[in-house]
DNA sequence: GAGCTTACGTCAGCGTTATTGACTTTCCAA
DNA sequence: TTGGAAAGTCAATAACGCTGACGTAAGCTC
């Protein structure tokens, strides 16, 4: 961080991490990564008819088993329409399943079935294997820092999904 | 690897942090956090006929003036076709000024019009301003955490392409 | 029970961003 | 002078997002 332009000044923290200069990186550093952390599984999708958001919807079914499609949209944060020409392939080619609700018949649960599970196993396998090459290069204490600006940086609806899913799976 | 079965062994480090529910965290935090990440600038866009990508070309031309189309190609990853659409209508609309090479005449160098550079300013204010709040709160260890873990998860080519922009900015 | 709302699915149409493939012009360099 | 690199363009295709509109089933409320 202090890039050498002298020692922290007497306000007790030094903000040079505030610079311009420093959040452009970070602006930067986000888009890099972000094309490292998605091309594992893109390159998985190619090859079937899928895409990512095929690999987004898998994830968190998985994640939130019978979750509801109207549930689903707020995590994802697309139209019904959207989310709905995704769902349908999917179900159609047998890796989710569409369960009616039981207390409330209007709304559909989804769930992977072994087929979804396989898809899902392999792409998040990807995408783990790397996640974890990073997490140990870079070490506990950076990965904790790491989580703590992503959560900083979230829309607060959106750390709502992220806690929740988190409690969910802890 | 350890997996949550039992305190650190002897290896000096704990692993608890690379946990597949670590790793599954990390991930979601990842996806959570790029919609906050595009969300300002993108809210800009909408209202002109732009896109994320004219943001990213005019990002970077900013970022590197007069770097020719090739390279820009690729420090994007796009292809030469996805690129010349967006460069087209960019240079159309007078906001980047495509430049012969002098020693090379086959490169066109680019550069920000007065119009573009505003435009730009106006995008990086509304993407900084999330990035120095998130930066703010978590603080400069987290920082220099985050900016680890992301260098980490980078295609090495698109490290290379980073550090180059880092080199030059500083 | 009537009427409003909610959850879901679907049709049609559109825009942005990306792709591949093929072709041309220009121009540097061996 | 010839080969190859840099750039620009045309055409076709696909994934993914959007809006608007419509229909059905079912829950809820008065």
């Amino acid at each position: 961080m202090a890039d050498g332009r002298g020692p922290s000044s007497h306000t007790g923290e030094n903000l040079l991490f505030l610079t311009d200069e420093q959040l452009r990186q970070g602006i930067e550093a986000m888009f890099f990564a972000y094309r490292g952390f998605t091309a594992d599984p893109d390159k998985i999708l190619v090859d079937m008819a899928y895409g990512r958001a095929h690999h987004r919807a898998i994830h968190f079914i998985n994640r939130a088993p019978g979750t509801t499609v109207n549930n689903l949209l707020g995590i994802l944060g697309v139209t019904k329409q959207s989310l709905n020409r995704v769902l349908r392939t999917l179900i159609a080619d047998g890796l989710v399943k569409s369960q009616v609700g039981k207390t409330d018949k209007r709304e559909r649960h989804l769930y992977l079935t072994d087929a979804g599970r396989a898809l899902e196993q392999a792409l998040s396998d990807a995408q783990r294997m790397r996640m974890r090459s990073a997490f140990r290069d870079a070490g506990p204490e950076a990965v904790a820092g790491f989580r703590t600006v992503l959560e900083a940086m979230m829309d607060p609806e959106m750390h709502h999904s992220y806690t929740r899913l988190k409690e969910n799976g802890a």
